[in-house]
DNA sequence: AGCACGCCGACT
DNA sequence: GTCGGCGTGCTC
C-alpha cells in the first residue's frame, strides 16, 4: 500500500513548522487533522498536531520516522477549529504551537471517576444480632455501619468515611470477613450540577419551570429578520443593538429556538461576570438540560465532561465566556455575542484577540450566522453596520413598555462654588430621601475605572494634561506626573495650573468611603456594599444579589459589578458617582468606557417602574457624558467616530501596540530606539504613524524595564510586516523580548 | 524545547 | 592531554 504522510506541529518547541511523519498503516482511520499524537522529535518523544494528511513529501522517505501513538482521552481539534488556529496564526502573529494551543484549552481528563458503593451482604433478619455481638466485642464502627445499612440498601463510601467515621481500611476488613460489600460505579452526575453547584443553587427542579414569552412588535421584527435570511441560507453579521431593557435576551433566544428546529446549534457567550445565577437559569428555563455552560469556576475535569457532551451532541447550546467560541460544537448555526463591547471579550495573554473578530472568522469557516448583542456596541461595530457591512437590528422601546429613566447631569463644580462640599449632590440627596421615604431601592455606582490614577482641579474641573500630548498625565507613585504617549513628566503641583485653585488631588473616593459618608447621610437607610472586597468569599456576590432584590436592603453600593444585567425591579433611582474618573485614563477607548458604564449603570433605573438617574460630573459637557445622559447611542456614535477618524484610531486605524521588555535597562532602550529607527527608515512603512519609544504606566515589573511603541497603520498587512521587521530586529538583542497587541 | 557537536580555556 | 563551559544548529 502506498504511504500516508501527516505534516506535524511540534508542542512546546520554539520550531514554528510543520514536520512530516509516516502515518502508520493501523492508525489510517483514526488520523485526522487537529488530531493530537506522540512523535520522536530528535532523540525525544514529543506531542504534536496533525495540520494536514497527503500522499506524498517533497522529504527523503529514507528520512521519515512513523507516528508512535495517538493519546487517549484527549480531544482533538475539528477541522475547522484547525482552519480557524491557522487562521489566529497569520492574524495575530503568532506560532503555530501557540495558535493550536489557543483553539485547545481544555486538552485532557484526569482519571476516570469512579465512587465506591458499600451494600450488605449478610441477611437483614440476623443484622440486630450481629450488631450487638460487634459491640460486645469493641468492634463499634462495624456496628455504626451495619446500623445505618439497616435503613438503606447502598450507601456510598464516601458518606461512610465523613459521617459515620469508618476509615477505608475497617470497610476493607469487613468485605474480607464477609458483611459487605464495596461494589464501584462510574459516578453519574446531572450535566448541570456542577455549574450550579458552583453558583450556589441545590436543586437542579428549582430552575426549570417552563414559562411562555411572548415577543412584542420589534422583537418580532428581529427575529423575524434572522429567520428569513436564515431559510434562505443567507447567513450574516447582525448587530441587535436594542436600549436598556428592551429584551435583548429574548430575541436571541428565539433565533437559537429557531436555529436548534432547523437541527442547528449555537454557541452564545457572555462576559465572564455576567454568568450569574441569573443567566444559568434563564438558559436553562428555555433549553433544558441541552445547554453546555462552560465556566471558569468549573474543574479541569467538570470542563472535560462539558465538551465531551458538546463533542456527543448531547447540548444544544454552549453557553460560556470567551474561551466557549473554541467549544467542539458540529453543525454551527448560530453564534451570540451578548455584551459585545465588553473588554472581557478581548484575550489578556497573547495572542491577544478580542473574540468578536474570532468569532466572525469561525462563522465564515462554519457558514453560521453571528448576532452581536448590545445597548453600546463598540464603535468599531456600529460603524460596521453604518457601512452597511453588517445588517443591524433595532429595538428601540423597553419591553414592559415603562419609559426610559429620566436622566440629570449634576455639575459637581456648582456644588463646591455652593459649599457643597460632600459627594453628595444636593439634587441627589433630596431624591434619596424621597425614594427612602417611599419605600424604594437606590443603587449609588461608584466608577472606578481609572481611579486615583490622574489628578484634577476640583474648582475647574480640569486635569492636569501633558505639554505636548493632548493626554491626562499619570500619577504615578513617588509623586510625578507622567504622559505616557511621549514620557513627558513633572512633579505633582500644589495648586491647579489652570485656576490656582489648592482644591487639587488624586481624584475619587473609594467605595469603602462612600459606604462610610451614605451611612453617616442617611442613618436610618440600610445599606449594602458589593466591590471586589466585599465579594472576595466565593458566591457571596449572588448572595448580596439575591438579598438586594429581595429587598434586605434599601441603598446597594458598588462598582461596575453591580450595573452589569442585574435586574432589580424595586430600584427607581441610580446614582452615579463620579461618571468622569474612566475618561481621564490615557486610552483612546476611555470616551467609549465611559459611555457604556453610564448608559448601562443609568438603565439600571426603573426596569419596572419609572426610574430616575443622577450623574454626578467634572466634565457636564464631555459627549460621552451628555450623549449617555441624553441616551442617544447615535449622538454619542457620531462624535466618537469622528474622534477616532481625527486622532488615527480604529476603526480608522488599526494600531498596533509593542511592549519591550528586557531586566537589562541600556540593552532595552537601545533595543526599542533602533528598531524604531530602523522602521521609520523602511520605504513601504513610510505611511505608518509609530509613536514612541515611550514609558509604560509600569515600567518595571518583576525587574523588567518595559517600554511601549504604538504603530498604526489603516492597513492591517503592514502592521503584521512590521511585526515581521521588530522580531529580526530583536534577534540582534539576546535579552529583550516583546509581546504584540493588535487593536 | 532538548540534544549533539565543536570550539576554547582550565587544570590533573 | 582531557574535562567541561556554552554557543550554534538541527530535529521529519
Amino acid at each position: 500500500m502506498k504511504n500516508l504522510f501527516a505534516d506535524i506541529i511540534i508542542a512546546n518547541t520554539n520550531v514554528d513548522r510543520p514536520f512530516t511523519y509516516i502515518i502508520p498503516e493501523k492508525m489510517r482511520d483514526s488520523i485526522i487533522p487537529g488530531c493530537p499524537v506522540l512523535i520522536e522529535f530528535g532523540k525525544i518523544v514529543k506531542k504534536g498536531y496533525v495540520i494536514d494528511i497527503r500522499e506524498n513529501t517533497n522529504v527523503d522517505v529514507s528520512k521519515l520516522k512513523s507516528i508512535l501513538s495517538i493519546p487517549e482521552r484527549e480531544l482533538s481539534a475539528d477541522e475547522n477549529l484547525l482552519s480557524l488556529a491557522i487562521w489566529i496564526k497569520h492574524r495575530y502573529g503568532v506560532s503555530f504551537d501557540k495558535a493550536i494551543a489557543t483553539v485547545m484549552p481544555v486538552r485532557s481528563e484526569a482519571a476516570e471517576r469512579v465512587s465506591n458503593e458499600i451494600s450488605l451482604n449478610i441477611d437483614a433478619e440476623c443484622l440486630d444480632k450481629k450488631i450487638e455481638e460487634l459491640i460486645k466485642s469493641r468492634k463499634t464502627a462495624w456496628a455504626r455501619v451495619l446500623e445505618e445499612l439497616k435503613t438503606k440498601t447502598s450507601l456510598p463510601q464516601s458518606f461512610i468515611n465523613k459521617e459515620l467515621k469508618v476509615n477505608s481500611a475497617t470497610l476493607k476488613k469487613m468485605e474480607e470477613e464477609g458483611y459487605i460489600v464495596i461494589g464501584s460505579k462510574k459516578r453519574k452526575v446531572n450535566p448541570l450540577l456542577p455549574i450550579l453547584r458552583s453558583l450556589g443553587i441545590e436543586d437542579f427542579n428549582d430552575v426549570i419551570k417552563p414559562k411562555e414569552y411572548t415577543l412584542n412588535v420589534e422583537q418580532e421584527n428581529a427575529v423575524n429578520t434572522f429567520k428569513c435570511d436564515f431559510e434562505n441560507c443567507s447567513r450574516n453579521t447582525y448587530l441587535l443593538h436594542g436600549i436598556t431593557g428592551s429584551g435583548k435576551t429574548l430575541v436571541f433566544i428565539n433565533m437559537i429556538k429557531y436555529v436548534i428546529s432547523k437541527g442547528y446549534k449555537a454557541i452564545v457567550l457572555i462576559p465572564e461576570i455576567s454568568l450569574t445565577y441569573q443567566t444559568v437559569l434563564r438558559m436553562a428555563e428555555h433549553f433544558g438540560e441541552r445547554v453546555a455552560i462552560i465556566n471558569s469556576k468549573l474543574s479541569k475535569n467538570e470542563k472535560f465532561y462539558q465538551f465531551e457532551r458538546i463533542k456527543n451532541d448531547d447540548a444544544d447550546v454552549i453557553i460560556g465566556p470567551r474561551s466557549a467560541i473554541f467549544a467542539p460544537v458540529k453543525n454551527l448555526g448560530l453564534i451570540v455575542i451578548d455584551e459585545e463591547h465588553d473588554s472581557a471579550y478581548k484575550n489578556e495573554n497573547v495572542p491577544t484577540f478580542n473574540v468578536r473578530d474570532v468569532a466572525q472568522k469561525l462563522s465564515e469557516i462554519t457558514n453560521a450566522s453571528l448576532v452581536l448583542a448590545s445597548a453600546t456596541p463598540t464603535p468599531e461595530t456600529y460603524n460596521r453596520a453604518m457601512e452597511k457591512e453588517i445588517k443591524l437590528l433595532e429595538l428601540k422601546t423597553r419591553a414592559k413598555n415603562t419609559a426610559l429613566p429620566k436622566v440629570s447631569i449634576v455639575d459637581m463644580r456648582d456644588e463646591l462654588k455652593r459649599g457643597n462640599r460632600s459627594i453628595f449632590s444636593d439634587k441627589l440627596r433630596t431624591l434619596i430621601e424621597d425614594r427612602l421615604r417611599k419605600h424604594e431601592q437606590i443603587m449609588l455606582f461608584m466608577n472606578r475605572r481609572g481611579y486615583s490614577s490622574f489628578v484634577s482641579c476640583r474648582s475647574c474641573g480640569e486635569a492636569i494634561k501633558c505639554k505636548h500630548c493632548d493626554v491626562t498625565m499619570t500619577l504615578h507613585n513617588n509623586n510625578r506626573l507622567v504622559c505616557h504617549y511621549c514620557g513627558y513628566s513633572i512633579d505633582l503641583p500644589k495648586t491647579c495650573p489652570s485656576c490656582n485653585s489648592k482644591y487639587i488631588a488624586n481624584f475619587g473616593t473609594g467605595t469603602q468611603k462612600l459606604e462610610a459618608m451614605t451611612r453617616a447621610e442617611f442613618p436610618n437607610a440600610k445599606v449594602l456594599r458589593m466591590d471586589t472586597d466585599s465579594v472576595s468569599k466565593k458566591n457571596s456576590a449572588n448572595d448580596m444579589i439575591r438579598d438586594f432584590a429581595k429587598g434586605d436592603a434599601d441603598i446597594l453600593i458598588g462598582t461596575q459589578m453591580i450595573v452589569k444585567g442585574h435586574d432589580f425591579s424595586n430600584v427607581t433611582l441610580v446614582g452615579i458617582m463620579a461618571a468622569d474618573t474612566s475618561l481621564y485614563v490615557s486610552n483612546y477607548t476611555s470616551a467609549q468606557r465611559t459611555f457604556e458604564l453610564l448608559t448601562q449603570a443609568a438603565g439600571r433605573a426603573g426596569r419596572a417602574k419609572d426610574g430616575e438617574a443622577v450623574i454626578q460630573t467634572y466634565k457636564p459637557e464631555n459627549y460621552a457624558i451628555v450623549a449617555a445622559a441624553a441616551q442617544d447611542y447615535k449622538r454619542y456614535f457620531d462624535n466618537e467616530i469622528a474622534y477616532r477618524s481625527l486622532g488615527g484610531y480604529p476603526p480608522a486605524c488599526h494600531m498596533l501596540t509593542v511592549m519591550f521588555s528586557s531586566i537589562k535597562e541600556e540593552e532595552l532602550n537601545k533595543c526599542a530606539s533602533e528598531t524604531v529607527k530602523i522602521i521609520k527608515s523602511e520605504a513601504t512603512f513610510k505611511k505608518s504613524m509609530i509613536i514612541g519609544p515611550t514609558e509604560p504606566s509600569v515600567s518595571k515589573v518583576k525587574d523588567y524595564y518595559r517600554k511601549l511603541v504604538y504603530i498604526k497603520n489603516a492597513n492591517y498587512d503592514i502592521l503584521l510586516n512590521i511585526q515581521k521587521k521588530i522580531e529580526e530586529s530583536l534577534g540582534n538583542y539576546r535579552n529583550v523580548g516583546a509581546i504584540y497587541d493588535f487593536n
